[in-house]
DNA sequence: ATTTAAAATACAATCGATTGTATTTTAAAT
DNA sequence: ATTTAAAATACAATCGATTGTATTTTAAAT
């Protein structure tokens, strides 16, 4: 902390003007004259004055500022998510505090609480994976706190949800397999205890039933999807018979298993087909390139900033679930030539 | 903002105790007793008491709090730094206000503006790559505030800066392809604003000097290094006659290079051997695998905020650079068979 | 039962800005 | 020159927590 900080009543006394006069001219009120304005500035200016935030935020009881949780900011769906909440929040006048959870859910409740101590207007969050546990945040939704839920929904009572329709992605993803000749698909779910990647998993199951190919239960592989659950969940596609195509819940998963397999001589996609889900950079860059889903990032950063908005504003809580339409980027990895 | 927050004055009333005591009692002080203590506690978490955090902020004038501001966030290094910069934070009790600058100037002024007026006790920064003006910094160094710069160092005055040895890991990476019997390296330098890539540039120079490889200034390409640069610059290499490796100052433009020669039929490593900087994921999965620089990322988050935090409680500043030793990590992509 | 020191609690000021109300100043109208 | 309304400024309370000092309570010692 800098040892004697500039005040508005270090203006005041300079000047001697009272400091509610400083204050309103600093904030451009149009109860002070031009010409006190611009000696306070000017004099402002000249002491080095900074505004005390905190004071202001105390006294106002606003903060301006919204929180922001995510799992992981190095995730690029997360970081293009955030970008598209900075922007939206930034023209709005709003800061933006980021924090990451690291999917661990003792840090998520902690970092709630200080969000909340630190009396942000509002919160927007997708959920650690490891939460099943809403407590900390039911207080607050009761209290109607506004908080808005991306990406990962939080799916008790009534609450503002933004995310894909991950059930469509996912039926187009596995019906793009099919249609390109592929009958034995494997499908690399994550936890089910994540409706997310519950309704992958129920998108593939209706992509088959609909091409009338039988699910069988061994082609379903659940896992947490990280780096070596992909190596893992290829050693075991390995074992089963004919598979000819995979469909995993995220790209990181298809990259390591594809990098496996590729030391396995298995070639990509003639022998087995991958589409993935996220639309990670890697998938570009990777040989053969992914197909996988684009999830819409930097517009539900924008959606959901916009209905936190108004939810900070209206104190109506509209009690929502917007779903935005995915795309599905057809790279080389599942067209079989 | 909640209407009727429960503040200390509440649980004061509602227990007949004064606030003074209430306070103590929360921040568990030994001058109020186990009786009473239990008994605040009690009937604050039965009304639901939420600190406060910008009062206690304002009264106590600490924050226990730290900014840091990056370039971007979803960038893998800075992602990385900042995992080792709230780990060391969080262990000592600081809350981390994540900031990005996306190298743009003006942005960085008002995110440090910003993050000085809500009082954080010091700043961690890595200068976004725009700016050549330091004042919107050097009002607060002047006045004894703490403040670190890692990664790209602020090298006027007398700062504390945390780097790596940029000179000596570009050293190493050109001498590395000298050695693979590599003659006609082509440099991909960045703004020679910044002092960071004037380092590289030089240990590249002085890699040819001691193995008697005259210098072509044609051979060294300057530009921003994203990844249409890489493109454009691996177009320029096609017309270089010779050209049989590539140092580049940083692996996104190392990578779209190699990605563009790939389609023009170069091979890569027998053609041109590339070397990368910075060790980004994707570096390890293009193919061929791209030899590359590990930075120290999570290490040089460790370091800054040590050194952040001796700052802010010695109150004495320190001004050393601290310089980091970085790793050649050697892949495919610069072996010649 | 009284004195005395320590423990526990209450009082009151404070951090820096904001804002409703009161007062003073200015300028227009007579 | 005086009245009057509007404009400008000053006064004073407040946001919620903290903390040095004063007071009260408790318990030990006589």
């Amino acid at each position: 902390m800098i040892k004697g900080k500039i005040t508005i009543h270090d203006i005041s006394k300079a000047l001697e003007i009272d400091s509610s006069t400083v204050s309103r001219a600093l904030n451009n009120s149009p109860r002070v004259s031009k010409k006190t304005k611009t000696k306070i500035l000017k004099k402002a200016k000249e002491l080095g004055y900074q505004r005390n935030s905190l004071a202001s935020k105390l006294r106002t009881n606003r903060s301006n500022t919204i929180g922001v949780i995510v799992p992981r900011i190095s995730r690029h769906f997360f970081a293009a998510v955030i970008s598209g909440i900075e922007e939206t929040a930034y023209d709005a006048g709003y800061d933006v505090i980021i924090c990451q959870s690291l999917d661990n859910y003792e840090r998520e409740k902690k970092l709630v609480e200080t969000l909340l101590a630190n009396r942000v207007d509002g919160i927007l969050i997708s959920i650690s994976m490891e939460t099943t546990n809403y407590s900390h945040f039911k207080n607050y939704i009761d209290n109607g706190f506004p908080i808005i839920y991306f990406d990962r929904p939080c799916e008790v009572d009534k609450n503002t949800n933004v995310i894909i329709n991950d059930f469509k992605a996912s039926f187009e993803a596995t019906e793009h397999l099919i249609l390109n000749g592929c009958k034995n698909i494997v499908h690399f779910s994550g936890p089910q205890s994540t409706t997310l990647y519950q309704k992958r998993c129920k998108g593939y199951k209706a992509a088959l039933k609909k091409h009338n190919i039988p699910l069988r239960k061994e082609y379903i592989i659940e896992s947490n999807l990280m780096e070596n659950d992909g190596i893992e969940n290829a050693k075991k596609v390995l074992k089963l018979p004919l598979v000819d195509a995979v469909f995993s819940a995220n790209d990181k998963a298809a990259i390591s298993a594809m990098q496996y397999l590729k030391t396995k001589n298995i070639k990509i996609p003639e022998d087995i087909a991958f589409v993935g889900f996220s639309n990670e950079p890697i998938s570009a860059v990777i040989e053969p390139s992914l197909t996988t889903v684009n999830q819409q990032d930097f517009e539900m950063g924008k959606v959901a900033t916009t209905l936190l908005f108004e939810q900070i504003n209206n104190k109506s809580s509209i009690n929502e679930t917007k779903i935005l339409e995915p795309e599905l980027i057809i790279r080389n990895s599942s067209i079989k030539k």
